[in-house]
This record gives C-alpha cells, structure tokens and sequence, in this order.
DNA sequence: CGGTAAACATACGGACGAGTATGGATCGCG
DNA sequence: CGCGATCCATACTCGTCCGTATGTTTACCG
C-alpha cells in the first residue's frame, strides 16, 4: 500500500510534501491534493503537514514552484549545444515527441487551469518556452515577425496535442502514426529542413 | 444583482436551468456549478432546482448534451456551402477567428477537463471537428495520410491558441497582431493557398 | 544521560455544499 | 369554482475537508 518510492523515511521533510503533492497533481489533477489523503499516502497525519506548512495553498504554491525550478533545464541546454542552428529545431522536435514524464506533468497542470494558482505558473513556463522557440526559427532564418508568428502557431500545437491525447485520449494513435505525425509537423512547421 | 437576461420569469424550466449552467460552466468552470449559487442567481431555491433535477451532476450533463447538439452546426453548413474546395479552409479560418463566444465555452470546457463528466463530451466534440478537417483537407488536394495528420496539426494548433490565449492570457496579442496571426496560420497550414 | 526543539498524533470546531422532507403557492382545466 | 398537478420555499441532515489546539514521541546535543 506504500505508493512512495522512499519506503519508510521515519522523519518528512517539506520537499517530501511538495514531491508527493506534484505526483498526486500529475495523477489526479489538483483538486484531489487533500492534506488527509496525502497524509495517509505519506503514512502520517496532518498533524505532521501542519507544521512544514501554513496552509493547504502553501503546498501546492510551493510544490508549482519546485516543479517551475526543476523542469526543463536541461533539454534547453542540450538543444543550444547544437552548433547547426537549423538543427536544432528538428532534434528539438524529436527529442520531446519521445519524453513522456514531463509531458504528463504539463498535461495535467493544463487541466487544471481553472485553479487560479496554477494560471501564473503556467503563464511563466509557457512564455519562456515560447521565446525559446521564437530564438531558435530566428536562428534557423525565419524573419522576425513570422518566427514570432511560427513559435506561437508550434506552442499552441503542442499545448493542444497534449490535450487532445492525454487528456481526451484522441486520436487514438498507435507508436508508427504517432512518428509519421512528429515528422509532418517537421515538414510543416520548420523551413527548408526537407531534404533537397 | 439580476444577472439573468430573462428579466422576471416566474416560473422556470429545465431547459433554464441548463442555459444557467453554461454560462456559469464559461465564466467560472464546473467547479462553480453549484445548486444553490445558481438558484439565487436565477431568484429562486433549492426547491426548485431539486424538483427539475434527480442531482447536480443529472444538471451538468443536461446542459453539456445541451452545448453539445446546439454547438457549430452553422459554421460547418455554412463552409460546405462553398463551391470551391480550395477556399474552403482559409475561409474556415478567417471565419472561426472572428467569432468570440462559441470558443469561450469551448475554452472553459478546455480547463475544466479534470472533471470526468465534460471529457467524453469534448473528445466527441474534438474528434467530429477533426474529422471535418481531415475531409477539407482531401477536397484541398492533400494526400490522404497528410491530410489526417495535417487536420490533428491544425486542430491542436486551435486548442492551444485557447488555452494559451483565453485561459493563460498569452501572448499578450493587440487585433492586428492576432490578424497577422491568423494569416500566418493560414499560409503555413494550408497547402497551396499563397497567391502565385 | 537529561533536556530542548523538531516532528508527529489525536481530537475537536466549523464552514460549506449536496441531498431530503415536507408544506405552501400557483397554474391549468373541467 | 375547485381540484389535481406542477413548481417552489423552508428547514433540516449528513459527509467532507480545512484548520486549530494540545498532547506525545523522536532526534540531536552538550
């Protein structure tokens, strides 16, 4: 019945919280983080979350906020060590399509817009990641204003994608539709990276 | 205090019920759906709500089939009646950005799809709309398999620009941004539509 | 080993909202 | 008019979950 993977940690920290919180939000979106239930799932009572925080908003603000810090990261860092500019983009494209965890995260975050403290998070990550796309077709020769244009139109298909599949579990796709799909939207959305 | 439109009705009936339920649904999401919230909005009790509903959730599902069968409809009849297919999609486009209501309750469905009733809802929803893409886009002159992933391609690029736009308030677009916007979506998703 | 503070348990208060019970008002119709 | 069906009000129960109050254990340290 032990859900955690850190079986029997005698004394919790706050970052235990935030953890187990982000992991039920990710699971069951955030209206389902009771401090209760996430005290049984922890093997404790809310008498021990009373004293890491304040109030139930001061978990899920502070396990956001970790869950901002700690995302990402690394993937932008990969992505800008690629010395050919018009390469990045496509093995940007690849190297998401095949992620899953993080996506799940995103994904339920997203279907939890209509709680207002998710909103500004989601307004920060997503704004940095954009801007991220605008640098990258800048760079991959796009003129200014249609890379701004082309980086919303590539955001928007992703944020959407993740809705449409996890979330709706539309269209359906299997493993090989799901890689013809990844290189349409290469062909599509990038320039002149079709070969000759 | 009156927020209906229907100033001094004295009686009501289910259907009222279910139009106060949308709005609600599209200005605050399900969460807010509350009986006895929406009775003093519409004047009246709990008394009445329970005569015409078994249960809150008997309310939410009557007014999703209700959003549901009197949704698009117009919009779709209207762009088959162009007789040339290739100016179907721009004009699909063109004529979908402008409008503002229809996309308000479907945005608001968008972030309330944690709860479990408005999922199958929506995925019936997405997938019809899909599919009417799919076939635009082989009357278009797509190949088949182009045209399906090329119609996902587009829808989801629409279910993110809501998300991103209605829900997170990104990117922060003035009207002739956005119409610079559409264009772009429209020279870059539709295949052959750029004059010469 | 003794003591202090961190970490947790237990028990309670209180708000909020769904659903029920029952009586009262209002409409339609013979 | 009067009577049954429809529509609504009032008052209550019940479950859930946040937060508090206070006692209890465990770790750490001199």
């Amino acid at each position: 019945m032990n859900v955690s993977s850190k079986p029997e940690r005698t004394r919790l920290s706050a970052e235990d919280w935030e953890d187990a919180a982000l992991r039920l939000i990710a699971e069951q979106g955030v209206g389902a983080v009771a401090v209760e239930a996430l005290a049984r799932q922890l093997g404790v009572t809310k008498g021990s979350f009373y004293w890491h925080f304040r109030t139930r908003e001061a978990l899920i603000q502070a396990a956001l906020e970790r869950w901002e810090q700690y995302g990402e990261r690394e993937v932008i860092s990969q992505i800008e060590a690629i010395s050919d500019p018009r390469e990045r983009l496509p093995e940007l494209f690849r190297r998401v399509a095949h992620e899953l965890q993080p996506h799940r995260v995103y994904a339920a975050l997203l279907k939890a817009l209509d709680h207002p403290q998710v909103v500004p998070v989601m307004a920060r990550v997503s704004q940095r990641r954009m801007e991220f796309l605008n640098t990258a077709y800048c760079q991959a020769g796009l003129p200014a204003p249609e890379a701004l244009n082309r980086a919303r139109l590539t955001y928007a298909a992703y944020v959407g994608f993740l809705q449409l599949n996890f979330t709706l579990g539309l269209p359906r796709i299997s493993h090989d539709e799901f890689d013809a799909y990844v290189e349409h939207m290469i062909a599509t959305l990038i320039p002149a990276s079709q070969p000759v």
